[in-house]
DNA sequence: ACATAGTACGAACGATCGTGCTATTATTTG
DNA sequence: CAAATAATAGCACGATCGTTCGTACTATGT
């Protein structure tokens, strides 16, 4: 499992230093990051941290860039292995609502980032907007593909499924950690058996009726 | 129109202050908030603008505050004046999509606080909390009167109908503030058609197919 | 073994943070 | 207009911010 690398002394106090800043910006976002709480945290000195990103910002794209190895690591390529359509979508969007928890993080952080620096130009922001663009594009072709397997119907809008499915993804988050009485995954797998439905194609609806009825 | 109360010399501060402070908070959030940059952007001493509020989180939370008294006058109490039901409905997702243009802001400012402060406690994590749950409860309400007026199925699970708008909005103001290109309204608008569609009741969908077709 | 590179530390920097105090100016009130 | 009160400025504080620099320790390769 494992790639087992070796790895230098240095990699290995960074993967560290990294592990701490992405549940701390997970909590207070990539803008609360500091050096020097940082520094204290991982029982480093202020100066031998910073050492290892030459810059605050270099930290926190790096932060970033983490977060989003460790998303596509957890939710995109196990989705993967599944069959290409309606179940590979499915997967996705499961895996996308619980890996947060498996990862230890209370808040997925490309969609913290995404409002931290929705407006804020700079090095992060660009960062933030080609993590941002590659997930859309992913998800618009894994829906793509769902039309070409005849499980949506041909004249399902990709791009219009995709922007719902993130709205679903980020009511999720949402609700989850404002109000954690009411049952967040349940709402969420409401609207996407709903979504899901609604662009069935004739045969698909014919056959969910029969046999899977509901894809989670 | 304006409801003329004299304003003394202290409370007119305040509520310029208020407003820079706001536009400050709807680009960097409410964390970003600091007393020397506030001050030095509205002419103040730093004391002196300091004195108005106190404390920094007393700052944010009237910041908040304000916000929201900003979002009610602009979008809430103006849908009021709709006939109860998917009217009202319609014209309160409508002015949410909209007011924070009207009113010079780039992002829905409650929106951003809820992920700024989803895991971090304290007085203005309390604040937004108080005011998310009467958005919230305002949403189930507006949804429960559309059942009620026999437009919505009685069958329609209001919650799950809030968790949707939800997401569908805060999709809305995620894709226009990242990706300008794409027409964020339109999917907005698409997902609340769709929404909407499914929780017809019966008659409804008669009518709807013979005259209001689409809501929007 | 020795030279070289990698890694971390400690001290210090200027800037800015939030927050007290005290004085001074504006405004409201009698 | 005078007295009372509100509003603002000035200044200083300890803390923390990101960053730089010189130095020491520790591996690694020869």
């Amino acid at each position: 499992m494992n790639t087992a690398v070796k790895l230098t002394k240095g990699e290995e106090t960074r993967a560290h230093i990294l592990k701490a800043a992405l549940r701390k910006a997970s909590i207070s976002g990539f803008e609360a990051l500091t050096i020097g709480s940082l520094a204290e945290q991982t029982g480093l000195s202020k100066s031998g941290l910073f050492a290892h990103f030459g810059s605050k910002e270099e930290l926190q794209i790096a932060t970033l860039d983490e977060a989003v190895r460790r998303f596509h690591e957890a939710a995109t390529y196990p989705a993967l292995s599944a069959p290409r359509g309606l179940q590979r979508l499915t997967a996705l969007f499961e895996n996308w609502l619980t890996w947060t928890a498996r990862s230890d993080l209370t808040a997925c952080p490309l969609m913290t980032a995404s409002m931290e620096y929705d407006d804020k130009p700079g090095p992060v922001r660009d960062a933030m907007l080609r993590h941002s663009r590659t997930l859309q594009e992913g998800m618009v072709t894994a829906i793509r593909m769902t039309i070409d397997t005849g499980e949506f119907s041909a004249s399902t809008d990709a791009e219009q499924i995709a922007f719902e499915l993130f709205g679903i993804i980020s009511g999720y988050y949402r609700l989850r950690n404002l109000f954690p009485g009411k049952n967040a995954s349940h709402h969420a797998k409401q609207a996407f058996n709903r979504l899901v439905s609604s662009a069935l194609s004739a045969q698909s609806q014919y056959r969910s009726a029969v046999s899977i009825r509901s894809p989670i």
